[in-house]
DNA sequence: CAGACGTGGCT
DNA sequence: TAGCCAAGTCT
């Protein structure tokens, strides 16, 4: 037909985008960040919550943490140490200590109003390119592609990339394609679209290009090769360390040291103990350990547990020993500080879960260590 | 820019 | 079992 005429109109969204948002319409999960009240606080806070998460573990944090920090004053308001009690077992708590420090700043620079634009939102930490253009285009409608892992694999697809995602110059191109229809279709529910699209049917592995809505114009399907892509990097391998910790006891409580924000696991709490070296036993490991890092000396008495544990980047082999304190005042040298605590208590701070798991098996072995009870009758101590 | 940074589920 | 993966950010 009349080409001009066409031109004429104003810009309209291309028709892949419109049977993407009248698929999430219906096949949208029904996470509680979906719900009302959606209040751009509910926004970040799940967005947060949903970096490198599955949503369905980020939904169970997210109820709680609302509960507990309802708006941005409630978690300004709170002490980090409340904060990562609880977000424990969520994981990268980076996350929790950027978003309570980012509540501050909001309070103290915002009048306690989230930002509304990319850029700005941008400035507060935790919001990297990702959460930033997701808060701006979900809770605001700022008209920004929010690029995730799911959105840069269905693109990838979409335009049969051969390029890794992780390029810079892939994902600016990715974004100059979606940049246009963003601004002719409603921005978050486009976004949402998008990213459901890849948790739901565009799946990493095995994609259901049956079920797809974007199957006639995606070039990967095309091609025959939507499972090939995107291309990715050869993983590397991970170490795998032995590691001995202590629970000593003293008077009825037991040591625990808060471990330095800028390390792993910052501001959590754990038991004293460290790395096995080679030609070291378990037993020596957590004796010298405990004596470098605390400045007391103890005796192993018992061992109560070996928990495995696999981090991002490397695994670990926890043995768990009982040890008396022995002498010595307890001084913080490698910890943020550290406290004697009566073991009831231990559900009050922050841990780990490795080590929550060592405490659960305290608390299942049942009783007390009593001061100067207990030696080191156990036949196998030999083979620690 | 590559590596650090958690955890649980699935294969 | 061990590896891979899940709505990234920071350095």
């Amino acid at each position: 037909m009349d080409a001009a005429i066409e031109q004429s109109n104003a810009p309209s969204a291309p028709v892949w985008a419109e049977e993407l948002l009248g698929w999430f319409q219906t096949e949208q999960r029904p996470f509680p960040w979906r719900r009302r009240p959606q209040t751009p606080f509910r926004t970040w806070v799940s967005e947060v919550m949903l970096q490198q998460t599955r949503a369905e573990t980020a939904a169970t944090y997210f109820e709680r943490f609302l509960a507990c920090f309802p708006d941005v004053s409630a978690l300004a308001a709170a002490s980090q140490e409340e904060v990562l009690r609880v977000w424990e077992g969520l994981g990268y708590y980076a996350r929790a200590r950027n978003l309570h420090a980012a509540a501050r700043l909001v309070v103290e620079r915002y009048g306690g109003r989230l930002p509304r634009t990319e850029c700005e939102l941008r400035k507060l930490p935790g919001l990297g390119p990702y959460t930033a253009a997701a808060v701006a285009s979900l809770a605001f409608g700022e008209p920004v592609p929010a690029m995730d892992g799911n959105v840069l694999r269905v693109m990838a697809r979409f335009l049969a990339l051969d390029h890794s995602v992780r390029e810079a110059g892939v994902r600016e191109y990715i974004r100059s394609v979606l940049a246009p229809v963003l601004r002719n279709v409603t921005p978050g529910p486009f976004n949402e679209a998008l990213m459901e699209l890849g948790a739901l049917v565009c799946t990493p592995r095995g994609p259901r290009c049956g079920d797809c809505p974007l199957r006639t114009a995606c070039r990967a399907h095309a091609e025959g090769r939507a499972a090939e892509l995107p291309v990715r990097p050869p993983r590397r391998r991970i170490p795998h360390y032995a590691v001995a910790v202590g629970i000593v006891w003293k008077e009825g409580k037991v040591l625990i040291g808060r471990r330095r924000t800028d390390r792993m696991l910052g501001g959590l709490w754990e038991f004293p103990g460290g790395k096995v070296e080679p030609g070291e036993s378990p037993v020596e490991a957590v004796v010298r350990e405990i004596r470098e890092e605390t400045g007391i000396e103890v005796a192993v008495v018992d061992r109560l547990c070996t928990v495995k544990h696999a981090y991002t980047h490397f695994r670990v082999t926890l043995t768990a020993f009982e040890c008396r304190w022995e002498a010595g005042q307890a001084v913080a040298n490698s910890a943020d500080c550290v406290r004697w605590v009566n073991p009831d208590d231990l559900a009050d701070y922050p841990f780990p879960v490795a080590n929550r798991r060592i405490i659960h098996a305290l608390a299942l072995r049942g009783g007390r260590q009593a001061d100067g009870a207990g030696t080191c009758q156990n036949s196998s101590m030999g083979a620690w």
